[in-house]
DNA sequence: ACCGGTACCGATACCGGTATTGATACCAGT
DNA sequence: ACTGGTATCAATACCGGTATCGGTACCGGT
């Protein structure tokens, strides 16, 4: 293979200094338009693109903000990655993405890989991590947004709502439907700090009323590896579990939708009428639930723009430069009761 | 804050010479284990991190691998990253990711941008690229494999399966149980390609029986804009349109399984008997559909496994660097059939 | 004819690492 | 004592761009 093309190789079949192809390139001044059409012509003859180490070396400077998620197999990251793609369309950065499979030693590390590569900014999924992360964040030097979760101290800016608050007020509105015996299903607690926020929340509400829940199931008491499984399927499994124990439930929260339309889809199989026997509650708003309207009340987060008001909040800081921007965006997330909501009177 | 660690501050710390702190910090031999420690521990104590520019600028060698995806929106690539970047853990090998929105200038565009970082190698969805963008690929001097798709040309490598052929086989398989009168629900089919020639595949299998889609529906003949709706809820709609159309049915091929899970829910909400008095099929074997086991025909795809595969051909091709590799690998869908299966086998 | 201003261009010095080469010290073998 | 080999380190030359700054040419004004 032939080494690849330079500057230098542009720059002399267009018969000018390699600084003149540079700035014509560029679109920088103090280049005639006569070697701009040149040396963009003998760029496109020789096939060259350019080489963005030794331009962001030269520059120290780069279009690049990362973007670190927890998982891609919950479509709600992708849908965040999605909103950050979308707000810096367009502008000249470009987002580039991490996985951390929920484990904080990979997010570590994930960080530390994505600082090597001096980021123009930095979108990191949860406000929980571990000092030594929060460090390295802090030192950074750079725009940094933590998303998702506003429970706690960001490190600089924040965008996203509160999961115990939002676990708290699902529960109070399905407290004020009439429902009083509540069942939870969830999974990977211990990983998904946040699902266990929107459960904590949810008790405190029912602790307020004098209640508990009156049945829990999170997976690790099954004899199955609840892991291996769909989160569809787990949730239809853990939702007969539940009810073959505490049959007498009259509402369920799930830890989110995925969970809950399992448990939607084990009560249509099973003629359990929903919700007059048994109000199912989940978490997200994902496009599914939409499949059986008003069946499962769910508080509909806003992924796509907390992803775009995240990526937009790195540009304005980049921009203003200032540190008196707005740090903190809450998009909190909208309550749908579903049927739930026209079999009682009360006003939403 | 003041200006970023070098490498050189390491070596001023440690009292050594950039060199041997290069050496020390990336394990390359010639270095007393006395030093080694030494630069390690000056590197942590200031907080340096590499710098990735100078370090592959230098060394003209990046860790990278780029893959390109369709969209995000659709949890199937979503899932073929994950097979990547599993497949690349514990490898020196790292992933970036980039969306095309099914645009052929976005893909462009994205990859001469993934190019401009000379990744070490390049994973593209599909195999009909322009021929401006195939000339790229093959300009590219790295790997390529192109996945998801075989139907076609590829430029070096490719890991997947044939679409028509996925579509042609479930159509015999549903033939055989006995099924006659089908009907087509589809979207974006301009845009996505794999999925018309899944139809296609369909259709010319219906042709080798005498017979034809005896209703069509692709969202473009519809008032509501079905972009706009998720999935699920789409296919809900389109089902419910399709079968006012044309009450007689006794199977929907859908475009995938988000489609025909809509569809599910529509006759699931009308009464409509599945698969009794319509059978349903989509395609790719989505944990959403197991929420109602059997109920939805489809063809599984292994969407991790073509990810892992294809990160492992890029790590083959890259060891070996010989060009004498397997450079086809199908990894052919497994026809489920649910219910469907069991009435014409052994009927009850 | 002289001057200051503007438009354009290129030589030079890096950016922060790594490959390469050469130097040094020390040791075993003869 | 001398030679060759090994282990360890440092100096130097880049990698392929870009920032900077100092020219040159040409213009209008006086």
């Amino acid at each position: 293979m032939k080494s690849r093309k330079t500057l230098a190789d542009v720059a002399a079949a267009a018969g000018v200094s390699k600084m003149t192809a540079s700035r014509a390139l560029r679109g920088d001044k103090d280049v005639s338009q006569a070697n701009i059409e040149r040396v963009k012509q003998a760029a496109r003859e020789i096939g060259y693109y350019g080489n963005q180490f030794a331009s962001s070396l030269s520059s120290k400077h780069t279009d690049l903000i990362g973007v670190v998620v927890p998982s891609l197999s919950n479509i709600v990251f992708p849908q965040v990655m999605s909103g950050v793609t979308n707000a810096l369309k367009g502008t000249l950065l470009q987002p580039v993405f991490g996985v951390t499979d929920y484990d904080p030693e990979t997010e570590y590390e994930t960080l530390r890989n994505m600082l090597s590569w001096r980021p123009a900014g930095l979108i990191v999924t949860g406000i929980d991590q571990p000092p030594e992360t929060r460090q390295l964040l802090k030192d950074a030097g750079v725009p940094i947004v933590q998303i998702m979760d506003i429970d706690g101290h960001p490190v600089d800016a924040c965008v996203g709502f509160s999961h115990s608050e939002a676990g708290h007020d699902i529960a109070v509105a399905l407290f004020e439907t009439g429902l009083r015996r509540f069942g939870y299903v969830g999974r990977n607690l211990d990983k998904d700090l946040r699902a266990a926020k929107r459960k904590q929340g949810f008790q405190s509400a029912l602790r307020e009323h004098g209640l508990a829940f009156a049945g829990i199931i999170d997976g690790s008491d099954l004899p199955v590896d609840v892991t291996a499984l769909s989160a569809v399927d787990c949730g239809r499994r853990l939702t007969a579990d539940l009810l073959k124990r505490q049959p007498d439930l009259d509402c369920i929260y799930f830890s989110n939708d995925d969970l809950a339309f399992g448990g939607l889809c084990h009560c249509i199989a099973e003629g359990i009428d929903v919700p007059g026997d048994v109000a199912l509650a989940g978490f997200n708003g994902l496009g599914l639930i939409e499949g059986f309207p008003g069946k499962i009340a769910t508080s509909r987060t806003a992924r796509k723009q907390i992803g775009e008001q995240a990526a937009r909040t790195i540009l304005e800081t980049l921009e203003h430069s200032a540190a008196e921007m707005e740090k903190l965006h809450i998009m909190k997330p909208e309550i749908s009761l579903g049927e739930l909501a026209v079999t009682n009177d009360k006003p939403d």
